[in-house]
DNA sequence: ACCTGAACACCGTTCAAGT
DNA sequence: ACCTGAACACCGTTCAAGT
């Protein structure tokens, strides 16, 4: 049974440790999920791992950017649909990687890389919800702070599950509550 | 030098440890900070801390609690200002425990006792805007959401830093349009 | 270039023993 | 009741050595 040469069989290795790594940190999570265990499911030993990926938080982050890539490519799929659909479908495709989100927040404390990638993350996700807002007609001086909310609650729902009714229930408030005019009482 | 007997003697010896594990878990954050280092800043051996807390979610929450108390307390003293004054004063006083407010969302996947602790702070927290919402004359029916959209606004004030006019920015921009009523563009 | 066995320093927690 | 010294199982990471 030849295997292909070099080139190839590296980037094979590496993909096959971080597709184990990606399902151990979404299912057991982070801190659950040792570098021994990833090594004993990928067929290799601890030190392997190394060869790959600097560190644990390195190998966080290529799992962080592979998901990443899946998701946009998928969000371009709906891109068309109304505003508070597209948010609830990234909701709820984003749900089962809360504990994710905990541990980049927490990671990024500790390791200047994954600050970093959270930063990046942060200016994308905001880049979006401000093409959305500026087209949905809002004033040019409240987009910051509107970014800010708009972000937050949808980091909020990602950590704070709730149902499919109470998700939609927050989004359909806030969208509206976001881009009409609001008038005193 | 007599010092008291018992009963009080505990208390204070527990109060000591505690607040060297509350100054420690706030600088350098819970994972930073060993059980070994908390000990030796207290002077007393690791197992004399397990004498007094069950493990060391154990006394995370018991430092929560110390934390939370304080925090009420202080609330009480402006309760008569207005709703996004006061907003903006329990972000400037929570924010140098933004890594804390990580760690219990962290901890609470993996400990039925810090996830215990998580839930009922919510509903306190939920108890206190859905009295806010109510007074400025929030419809009954959108309640829920705007508790959830404060709440989350909030955590990520907290968790995601901004300088002072920034937040209040976010803060006066959420109130605003929580608390009057829209009307189509 | 790639991989390993064995070690290192550290972690939270426990136990048997002391007072 | 309170505290300790010593150990346990585990962790992320590294090193010297192999091919």
């Amino acid at each position: 049974m030849p295997r292909n040469r070099r080139p190839q069989d590296r980037e094979e290795k590496r993909e096959e440790i971080l597709a184990v790594a990606q399902r151990l940190f979404i299912d057991d999570g982070y801190e659950s999920t040792s570098m021994g265990r990833i090594a004993k499911h990928a067929g290799v030993t601890v030190n392997t791992i190394y060869w790959y990926f600097r560190d644990k938080d390195d190998l966080l982050i290529a799992v962080l950017d592979r998901l990443l890539t899946e998701a946009l490519a998928q969000y371009a799929t709906i891109a068309d649909r109304p505003l508070n659909e597209r948010l609830l479908w990234a909701v709820d495709q984003l749900e089962r990687l809360h504990g994710l989100v905990n541990t980049v927040h927490t990671r990024a404390a500790a390791s200047p890389a994954v600050h970093a990638w959270h930063t990046g993350f942060h200016e994308l996700a905001e880049t979006l919800i401000a093409d959305d807002l500026r087209k949905a007609g809002a004033a040019e001086a409240d987009l910051p702070a509107m970014i800010a909310i708009g972000t937050f609650v949808i980091e909020g729902l990602l950590t704070h599950r709730r149902d499919e009714a109470g998700k939609r229930a927050v989004i359909d408030l806030l969208v509206h509550r976001l881009t009409t005019t609001p008038t005193r009482t």
